[in-house]
DNA sequence: AGAATTTGACCATT
DNA sequence: AATGGTCAAATTCT
């Protein structure tokens, strides 16, 4: 395969991301069985993200146009996709309609840049649900997804995802690659250590004063969308939230602490040549 | 000022 | 008619 260099570099980063996610989750089924559900969820997550990376550049960019299975008026949509303007002959996703992927996750963050356009409160649901599209849609990406953040508990949330990222190849990837070149990872998912679940939500109105932090990514260059015709220009600002509260390295008491592959992850000294050759 | 979110209206689907 | 998904004007944020 011809993977540009950028590609490679993404590949090699998603492969060891895969490899740690991997190993964190036997970690957290080694250490305390007993209460490692959410947090091995959590990791069975970062494998499916990496997964979906790794997918998408070993098949290279021409996927972009073999959409799987869409539904059929974003099919119709898709054809119109030519003429850069979202005219939008209205594509209602039917009530109810399956999402191609449902997740149960302790972070809304995936990745991917997603621009909020809708909130709605759901007949029995005590909480709101929100709506988000790709940020690139100007693009021509019609990935949407749903949140709602679960009714017994409120750390955890329910996203939905429709569409497939048609920006997958370049916007996407290219959002991962600027942020490697500037030196930074990809917007860690949430560490929550601990079974006391101490992440809290940003959009629950009123009282927002968690003790998370926001995360941003930088624009790589010129390709950032700017697409005011339709008030689409969306910027790199995620809205990412990690909760550090519960995350001391140096202090930690867990018996990895400071002899394991964990560790050496943690201070760089981590044998990632022999993991990659392991592949 | 421009960008991003909020929020009620609108409309398709059930 | 009720419900859920989307639009778009208004508002807030940077």
């Amino acid at each position: 395969m011809a993977l540009g260099s950028s590609a490679a570099v993404v590949m090699e980063l998603m492969t060891m991301g895969y490899q740690s996610a991997a190993y964190l989750g036997e970690l957290l089924r080694s250490a305390s069985p007993a209460t490692a559900g959410e947090q091995q969820e959590l990791a069975a997550e970062i494998l499916r993200c990496c997964d979906r990376v790794i997918a998408k550049l070993s098949r290279g960019a021409t996927g972009a146009t073999t959409g799987k299975k869409r539904k059929a008026a974003d099919a119709a949509a898709a054809a119109a996709t030519s003429s850069s303007l979202p005219v939008t002959p209205t594509k209602r996703r039917a009530r109810g309609a399956e999402a191609e992927r449902e997740v149960r996750s302790g972070t809304t963050a995936d990745g991917f840049i997603w621009r909020k356009y809708g909130q709605k409160d759901i007949n029995g649901c005590k909480h709101p649900r929100l709506y988000y599209r790709c940020a690139f849609r100007g693009q021509g990406c019609l990935a949407t997804r749903r949140v709602q953040q679960s009714q017994d508990d409120p750390a955890a949330f329910v996203i939905a995802y429709y569409g497939e990222h048609t920006c997958g190849g370049d916007a996407a990837t290219a959002a991962a690659a600027a942020a490697c070149r500037d030196g930074e990872l990809m917007p860690p998912a949430v560490i929550n250590s601990g079974g006391a679940s101490n992440f809290t939500v940003a959009w629950n109105m009123g009282s927002h004063e968690p003790a998370s932090l926001a995360v941003e990514q930088r624009s790589c260059d010129g390709d950032a969308p700017s697409e005011t015709s339709q008030g689409w220009s969306p910027s790199f600002s995620s809205e990412v939230e990690l909760d550090v509260a519960g995350f001391e390295v140096a202090g930690a008491d867990e018996p990895w602490a400071n002899s394991s592959p964990v560790w050496e992850f943690l201070n760089g000294s981590f044998d990632w040549e022999s993991v990659i050759n392991s592949l």
